[in-house]
RNA sequence: GCGCCCGUAGCUCAGCUGGAUCAGAGCGGCCGACUUCUAAUCGGCGGGUCGGAGGUUCGAGUCCUCCCGGGCGCGCCA
């Protein structure tokens, strides 16, 4: 490892990543006062990257076809200019370069270059992979949200698998990352919740109650219901309707939200926050929301409700309400006030994860926060698709909140499991209409990319065993060239960057991806390196390789929420 | 009709911030490998005009336009 300027630790790939920059400067400008290219702006951002393909080479730089405009010459010609002018001795261990393609340079290292990699990883034990980049900026996530009058489906995990392993990713690049859940207890919804309930009560007194059209039918109310006689009896049923709607909407509110705690809980979600839209409507945010807005004339007196002008924007394609008839506030208004008191938190960004159901929403909240004065462009929000769900090869209807045909998310986890339920939608971009293959959740034992993963690290678990036990020490004592071996640090050396890519890009999929290739580049490794048994110097540094490997997997596992077992 | 998302191998899906050395993985199919650190593994074979057509560029799966196909929205429901 190699510090430069002060603490920053530069590791093997950077440093050479550098070197090779370096010289490429160098030879340009050797280059223009030879007279051999005329003088170009040098571009700003040299890339140096790795090919994937070995054959050519290990490093790999696209100067010469940044140039290739500029100077009016070809890609490739510039490169032979370049490559004239370079000398390869500024870079460490550089065996040689060469032009290729439309124009690259390719430059081919000595074998066993990132073995130092080895080292940086256990040197920086649970550190490695996690940075500073986030700078303890706050960012607040909120995700699920999910109205609490009904159990928790597929479509929920998918949105919490995600949310959770984004708020991990960008805790572990220096963000100050919390989790957010906002509770709909309120409005229309929660009356019919109450309602519903009230009829599951009577039910099970004998009487030929009804649960309302509109209500909630499901049949969670019953256990609702029979919870609520053996705690309180039934004197509710005796109180005024408002009285008795209220007192058992809200118990039906309290218990439900129980259960959805407790089923995130198991799939190892937790929140920072709950906040309820009761309490944003206790102090009147959402009065004042629609005074300022009508004062600031982005409003309508229409039909007799009030409209929030939106269609004019060009970003909406129609007016929304506020105000109903009737007097009272459709949803969206307490949903502008608790984003505004969001933003009135002070964090530096503020990001919701929704279904694509509730996209059409958006816009109205966006303007609405917008014509407020708030920073709207701190707030993103991110759509997760639906889920199709697959039974016996055919189409077994579509998943939405609000469609019946949902699976509950505690049964989902009795049928799947938390590691590979958690694996399997973070595989997906959020962006993918996913196909859930329930017959393949259920079956999934074998051929969940999950159990490949969680393999190699119990392999090597075992292997680090049983070195201890042959008193094997982990030490870089000879070079790593051996080409499974290379190709696994040079997964170790991507870790850092994987990670951070994950989190700036919203794309915690990434690090399944990760996960594969260097699961699978240490699937190679065992069957084509032996430690145990190896000459001493080399079976240490390999025990050191794998060391190292173990710890790279169980901390993208960690970010995913997903377990590391040490035996399988 | 309008808006958002998607269209890549038989199936399910990757392909990072405005392109290049990008046509991939897994599953399924076929053939091989357990007396040596876990065979939940490894090696090999076959398989795609990247929905279509234009455009920008030295270069497009990736960017722009249009078209086709699918999903979801477009409530004084949430």
């Amino acid at each position: 490892m190699i510090r430069a300027r002060g603490t920053r630790v530069v590791s093997v790939l950077e440093a050479r990543r550098a070197a090779v920059r370096e010289a490429l400067h160098a030879a340009l400008a050797a280059a223009v006062s030879a007279g051999d290219l005329p003088t170009v702006e040098v571009p700003a951002q040299v890339a140096v990257g790795e090919p994937r393909d070995r054959s050519h080479g290990d490093l790999s730089a696209n100067l010469a076809m940044l140039l290739a405009g500029p100077s009016g010459r070809k890609g490739r010609d510039v490169a032979a200019i370049l490559l004239r002018h370079l000398e390869t001795g500024r870079i460490p261990g550089c065996a040689r370069a060469e032009v290729a393609g439309p124009g690259f340079l390719n430059f081919f290292l000595e074998p066993g270059w990132l073995s130092p990699v080895v080292q940086e990883v256990l040197a920086a034990g649970d550190a490695y992979g996690r940075s500073d980049c986030g700078g303890s900026r706050r960012i607040l996530v909120e995700f699920v949200s999910a109205n609490p009058t009904g159990p928790l489906n597929v479509v929920n995990c998918r949105a919490a698998a995600f949310g959770d392993a984004l708020i991990r990713c960008l805790r572990a690049i220096g963000y100050v990352a919390e989790a957010e859940y906002y509770v709909n207890d309120a409005g229309g919804q929660v009356r019919k919740l109450g309602l519903s309930l009230e009829a599951r009560l009577r039910q099970l007194r004998g009487e030929a109650a009804q649960v309302p059209e509109g209500g909630y039918p499901g049949a969670y109310l019953e256990d609702v219901a029979r919870a609520y006689a053996d705690a309180h009896g039934d004197a509710v049923l005796r109180e005024p309707e408002d009285v008795r709607v209220a007192t058992l909407a809200e118990y039906a509110v309290e218990h439900l939200l129980a259960e959805q705690r407790a089923v995130l809980e198991r799939f190892r979600v937790s929140f920072d926050h709950f906040v309820r839209e009761t309490a944003i409507r206790e102090h009147g945010a959402p009065e004042r929301v629609v005074e300022r807005l009508v004062q600031l004339g982005r409003t309508q007196e229409r039909d007799g409700a009030l409209w929030l002008c939106t269609k004019a924007s060009n970003e909406d394609n129609d007016d929304r309400v506020l105000r109903k008839r009737d007097g009272s506030f459709t949803y969206r208004v307490p949903d502008i006030a608790y984003h505004a008191e969001k933003f009135d938190r002070g964090y530096d960004r503020l990001i919701d994860i929704y279904g694509q159901d509730h996209h059409g929403e958006v816009p109205a909240v966006r303007l609405a926060l917008q014509w407020l004065g708030y920073p709207v462009e701190r707030l993103e929000v991110l759509l997760t698709q639906m889920v199709r769900l697959v039974r016996d090869g055919r189409d077994a209807g579509r998943v939405s909140k609000r469609g019946g045909n949902f699976i509950a998310m505690r049964d989902f986890l009795d049928d799947v499991g938390v590691d590979p339920a958690r694996y399997f939608f973070l595989m997906r971009t959020i962006d993918t209409h996913m196909d859930f293959d329930i017959d393949l959740a259920r079956s999934q034992t074998q051929d969940n990319p999950v159990y490949y993963v969680q393999y190699a690290h119990a392999r090597i678990c075992s292997i680090l065993r049983q070195a201890g036990a042959a008193g094997i020490p982990g030490v870089p004592a000879a070079v790593l060239d051996h080409p499974a071996e290379a190709l696994l640090c040079h997964c170790l050396a991507t870790y850092p960057a994987e990670v951070r890519a994950a989190a700036e890009g919203r794309a915690p999929h990434r690090l399944t991806a990760y996960l594969r290739t260097t699961a699978e580049r240490f699937h190679t490794f065992y069957v084509q390196c032996r430690v145990i048994g190896e000459e001493p110097a080399r079976a240490a540094a390999r025990l050191a390789l794998c060391q190292a490997t173990r710890q790279v997997l169980a901390s993208a596992l960690g970010l995913l929420g997903v377990s590391a077992p040490e035996r399988m």
